[in-house]
RNA sequence: GCGCCCGUAGCUCAACUGGAUAGAGCAUCAGCCUUCUAAGCUGGCGGUUGCAGGUUCGAGUCCUGCCGGGCGCGCCA
């Protein structure tokens, strides 16, 4: 709809080149926008504005000059000049029936804009440390995730996702280090477990089923001059000792049984979450060149240097408040070398644009992957950081205690098992991802009007079960004669609902370029909302064959969009609550 | 101390990247089922957008300084 108001606007501006030619080569899609006010048309422009200074004219003489030049069209019923000098559109009742046929031919590609030559995307995004199972804050980064890239491709962006794999380094080997403890553990052996080692019930779990000769080694070996006054001084001392009992390759076998068991679950739960991956980048892989390849890369163009037997990178050129070791002088490179070399093969796949979807938390490390990206010749903007903030559980009005640390944390996957998922995905996304998100579980589970995913849900079964009511009065219905019949569609709920409609392919447009999912969710409430109102206030199976038609395909019409933007969340369409 | 995010109705949040009189839900108060699902609808109450300046035709939105909350500032990952 907004689409057609920007053809008819650049017309007259092509026709006034003294104007257009101020504009040069502005988009002019964004000074055209939905009015709030209805008594202000539909749609306003704020050109005339926007002008006025660089030409030294007054507003209103611009707004009459490119009001003259518009072309006739029958999508409009006029236009008018109102306050400071806003252009404002008022749009033909033809122009809704339109778009309302457009709603039913296109169906499920309604909204959708087909795969232009925009940038290649790499969306990546959840990427939590493969050393336990996911939890809920995982959760709202896989809702986040999924849902953006769902819009981005529904704006017409080519957008593959990937989960980066951090298997590499200290952290696996205290995973290795807990595991081949609570496999002693098993063998009747007890001990204190080391307070820096992973708690979680499920180290006990994958100990069970790890298939490794261990009688190399025991407790009181491994424990032997392991200094216990530091906790991260005695775990690293246990890795030591650990692989000096059983040999590195037992040890990495140990390490990388348990990395494939906690992987696998992770995969499992998020697919069960409808997230899905193209790639699943593994941090090793990075060993075999490209970090070399990267740091030969930066070394060639001066970018690095060495002080007190380390290599620097010079992030300071790039804005970063210091520079970074990226090799140390033990000759290991640091985790920041291999972001950088994971980005620079990211784009050396070929992608355009990096979105990175990251905890608030990992904020700090922004501004040093882009100065790496600057460094070998990208522009810093080709790498977007979404950061996600942190998700509260409450359950009624009791906030529910977690613990990283100590084990103690609510799974991703019990959280679905107890709302389910369509709760759970609309939930982690009706809030902006930058807002804390106080997520209640009794309010997701509740079946009443305050729980948004059944007030959506329940007008898109609302609508069904008014066409199976049709079939129980033996009636048909017919959508050719429906669109022949839109004139009839003169009630203020109706014609409301027509425009609500007609924003759709806007909005999808707006929460992709916002990488705002809320904005979508925010919507559809009110399309949900406006559905209600309108089963209220008429009815649908009326005597009058057209009539019923016309209403019977605006509400279909009303179905479709709900069913498009609900898929869009991930979440389902049910044709019976 | 430095950096990033946030501060909007009693509560949880919107506000179309600077637009016209800041909007929803919950809570509360008053109504609506002989009728396509009341898992719904209608109306009322509720605001100095944390504070103070600035930028301009116009500021919740941009800039500066405070106040308050969250998170970061390792040769950890």
């Amino acid at each position: 709809m907004k689409s057609n108001i920007e053809k008819i606007l650049q017309q007259a501006l092509t026709a006034l080149p003294e104007y257009s030619g101020v504009l040069e080569n502005q988009s002019i899609n964004n000074m055209i926008e939905r009015t709030r006010d209805p008594r202000h048309g539909d749609f306003t422009t704020n050109i005339a504005m926007r002008l006025a200074k660089t030409l030294g004219k007054s507003p209103k003489e611009i707004a009459t000059t490119v009001i003259k030049n518009l072309p006739d069209s029958d999508l409009i019923n006029s236009v008018d000049i109102a306050g400071a000098g806003f252009i404002n559109f008022h749009i033909s009742q033809l122009a809704l029936h339109r778009e309302l046929a457009e709603i039913l031919k296109s169906g499920s590609a309604y909204g959708r804009k087909a795969a232009r030559n925009t940038p290649k995307v790499l969306l990546e995004f959840v990427s939590a440390n493969p050393t336990g199972p996911l939890h809920v804050g995982h959760g709202r980064h896989a809702a986040y995730g999924a849902t953006l890239g769902n819009l981005l491709e529904a704006a017409g962006y080519q957008v593959d996702r990937e989960y980066y794999v951090n298997d590499a380094g200290r952290q696996m080997d205290i995973l290795g280090v807990s595991i081949l403890l609570r496999m002693l553990e098993k063998n009747g052996e007890s001990f204190t477990f080391p307070e820096a080692g992973y708690h979680g019930d499920y180290i006990r779990t994958i100990a069970a089923s790890v298939d490794e000769d261990i009688s190399d080694t025991s407790v009181s070996l491994l424990l032997d001059s392991v200094p216990n006054n530091n906790k991260e001084e005695m775990i690293d001392a246990l890795i030591e000792n650990s692989e000096k009992m059983l040999g590195a390759d037992k040890f990495r076998s140990i390490r990388q049984q348990a990395l494939e068991s906690i992987l696998e679950d992770i995969k499992d739960d998020l697919e069960g979450f409808c997230v899905t991956f193209n790639s699943w980048f593994s941090e090793q892989s990075l060993t075999d060149g490209l970090i070399d390849d990267a740091l030969a890369a930066l070394e060639d163009r001066g970018m690095t240097y060495q002080k007190d037997g380390n290599v620097w990178f010079r992030s300071t050129d790039f804005g970063d408040s210091k520079d970074r070791v990226v090799v140390r002088a033990n000759g290991k490179t640091t985790y920041f070398a291999s972001d950088i070399a994971y980005h620079y093969g990211k784009r050396k796949r070929g992608y355009d644009l990096l979105i990175d979807v990251l905890g608030s938390d990992h904020h700090g490390y922004v501004n040093r992957v882009k100065a790496g990206l600057e460094a070998f010749g990208y522009a810093a903007d080709s790498m977007e950081a979404l950061l996600v903030q942190f998700v509260t559980l409450y359950r009624g009005g009791d906030k529910v205690q977690m613990s990283t640390r100590s084990g103690q944390f609510v799974t991703l996957r019990e959280l679905r098992e107890e709302v389910g998922n369509d709760a759970a995905r609309l939930f982690y996304v009706m809030r902006s991802n930058d807002q804390h998100l106080d997520f209640d579980l009794e309010l997701a589970k509740s079946n009443s009007t305050d729980n948004p995913v059944y007030y959506i849900q329940y007008a898109h079964a609302r609508i069904e079960s008014v066409f199976r009511q049709l079939k129980d009065q033996s009636l048909e219905y017919n959508e050719g004669i429906g669109v022949e019949h839109f004139e009839r569609l003169t009630e203020s709920h109706e014609k409301a609902l027509m425009g609500s409609l007609s924003r759709y392919p806007e909005i999808i447009g707006l929460a992709a370029t916002k990488r705002s999912p809320h904005t979508l969710v925010h919507y559809l409430r009110g399309i949900a909302n406006e559905l209600h109102s309108y089963y209220n206030a008429h009815t649908f199976l009326v005597e009058d064959t057209n009539l019923r038609n016309a209403r019977l395909t605006l509400i279909k019409a009303t179905q479709m969009v709900i069913a498009n933007g609900l898929s869009i969340i991930g979440v389902s369409a049910p044709a019976e609550m």
